[in-house]
DNA sequence: AATGAATGAGCCTTCATTCAT
DNA sequence: TATGAATGAAGGCTCATTCAT
């Protein structure tokens, strides 16, 4: 083995952005095709380089599903821990629904989410990489919310920051599935159900107007 | 053309059922390894018969795929137009949880609904067929949950009750998602979660007990 | 596994005859090009089929290699066994030796035995072969040649029949190495070396004649 | 062509040093892998430089594993050419059946051997090297026989010199297959062999002992 | 109606070789 | 000299689909 192909040991500049070029052309296919239609020769020609050339830097397509997925994961994570306890998630959570429905080839995808979701329930690893990144991810998001009902004089229990933190991650993921199968869904069910639906799980004064 | 492969036309008795094998052992195979690591031998064996004999009665794996994916919608529907009245939610969610959790290859699966979500992004026949039946079950859901609370005493504005049916929908879909990424989740969250979210979303009288 | 690739159960006579036609193409191919260089698409080609036929009698290449080992092992034991009491081995190990040295594609062939014995060295699997039947084989000459001088009146001790098979052994294999680096051996170097070592090995009262 | 990968004209000490490097490294590789499975890259590596510089040295592979073959040869007349008229060859071939056996990296392999042999049936370049150099060696191993007998005071004619040599050229050579065959042979087989073999071959008054 | 043998395009991957630096 | 990134032609293998029987 002359070639990193594995992610161990230091890697060169010129390395790590023909990394980034593969996996942005890999997330552009599989958000067209799907992580199986999606082919290595496809993947290659989307990042301009022969197929030949992507295995000097990843082990096989597995390894760029996997990569795939722990770029999303820690995005995901990012997205939480730039939360600020005053943050209003209504936006966010609009802007994301949008995101979703429009399915843009580099931002995060909704199918891609899902298929990634899918791909846990055959593939044991990336069934592994799932769970520990939720782990971190509800861990982040319950803290936030429980300082975010702090700073806001609410003091809820751990149980009950729990349910809310657990139904309120439901209720958006269940939004990609929305995002996919209704791409042309009158926003106004979105709005009104965030306007009434997240006061109910994130208990903080009312801000003034919508 | 003298095969009715696709769905013109009358059928016989005996092609009707002929199709139904091959549907169950084709949702069977789903269910177990995916739309697309699913062979078309794999499904003919667990029909019990040749390969060839699939084309007479399907046109090809894709339209095999969209039987399956109306079928699953089917029975969607008729869950939805089970429901009663006075139907408690929460044991039927915490069954429907349980099940996706175990991923039993008869049943409705979550990664298959995941599966078909993700396919429709690429299909646009899926997409349409998914679209249109959503389209029923949000009114059925809707018009249940109407009639639930009219008859509980409670009148809700359409508009109310549609965020609701929309909350709950995705949160109840939010939930396959969580039980393939977390095939063992601690039951008491969700159990938790509903007691207190149930009750935000369908605001009937207390029944006694759990 | 719908196919009978491996050699389990019955196979149906067709299944056999097609067999046969792989193995008899992978034998010309493998002697013309070797195990390595020769292409599944070579193999193919050489026996009227496509590619993906092949797999349906065969589970890999490896196993056409392991195949057409297993029928030279068979067809040297039937040599073995073919042998009388009275047989001359001369002539036999003559003939032998100009096919090796003509290295015709059908029959046995010299750098394939040498490239089988190579192969033994890398692939478990065929040095297992390899070695099983090298024992019976071994066994089977053995038991000839001591058959063979008893029924001359000669006898000798278990070890000194073992020394002697031994050594024809490996000087017979050693022709095969000959027989491909000197395809134009002078045959009377042959001819003399069989007619004064062969009865030093096995020490036969004389037969008139050469 | 700027470089002189091939081996005509005026090379400099250090072009000599670096071929010598790449030899090395490659008889390291080709006996653990052999000729085919070996890569360049492994060879590179083994040999501590890039696999672009063992381009300015070697025009292909092939003429690596033709400058092997050749070295091998030179060895092998080295020797024959190192036997000494009182030499006894016992210790000498039951050394060498271990070492076969071992299949040392270093070492003359018997693998590679054969694997030598098996392409000079396919590569013509290959097979002339191995002709010429057998001749000279077959003359040389002649000669000692020849000298040897002679100083033991046993006058032998030129032809049964020739098949006496021959005669045990094959036997070793056949040991070669039986070392691959047979890595855990009991010595005392070989032992007992050669016991009885030699002598027979050449035919020197008694030493004492085993 | 049914079989299952047969096809062949296409997939992932490897590796000898080249070339810009 | 030397590097090692880059190429691209195969190679082994799979599988949806067809077709002779």
């Amino acid at each position: 083995m002359t070639q990193n192909a594995s992610g161990s040991g230091k890697v060169s500049k010129r390395a790590q952005a023909q990394r980034e070029r593969i996996l942005a052309a890999a997330q552009k296919c599989f958000v067209e095709y799907g992580f199986h239609a999606a082919s290595m020769a496809s993947i290659s020609e989307a990042a301009g380089m022969s197929p030949g050339l992507i295995y000097r830097y990843f082990e096989n397509k597995d390894s760029i599903i996997l990569a795939i997925i722990e770029r999303q994961l820690e995005e995901g994570r990012a997205n939480i821990a730039a939360l600020r306890a005053d943050t209003d998630l209504k936006p966010g959570i609009i802007d994301l629904f949008r995101s979703w429905q429009q399915n843009y080839p580099d931002a995060m995808s909704a199918p891609l989410f899902l298929e990634m979701t899918v791909e846990a329930s055959r593939n044991p690893q990336i069934a592994e990489a799932l769970q520990a990144t939720d782990a971190v991810i509800r861990n982040d998001f319950t803290a936030w919310m429980k300082r975010t009902c702090a700073s806001n004089g609410i003091h809820l229990s751990d149980e009950e920051v729990q349910w809310r933190a657990f139904s309120l991650k439901c209720f958006i993921e269940g939004l990609a599935i929305r995002a996919v199968r209704e791409p042309d869904l009158d926003m106004s069910v979105l709005h009104n159900s965030l306007k009434a639906m997240l006061p109910l799980l994130l208990p903080l004064p009312d801000k003034a107007g919508d």
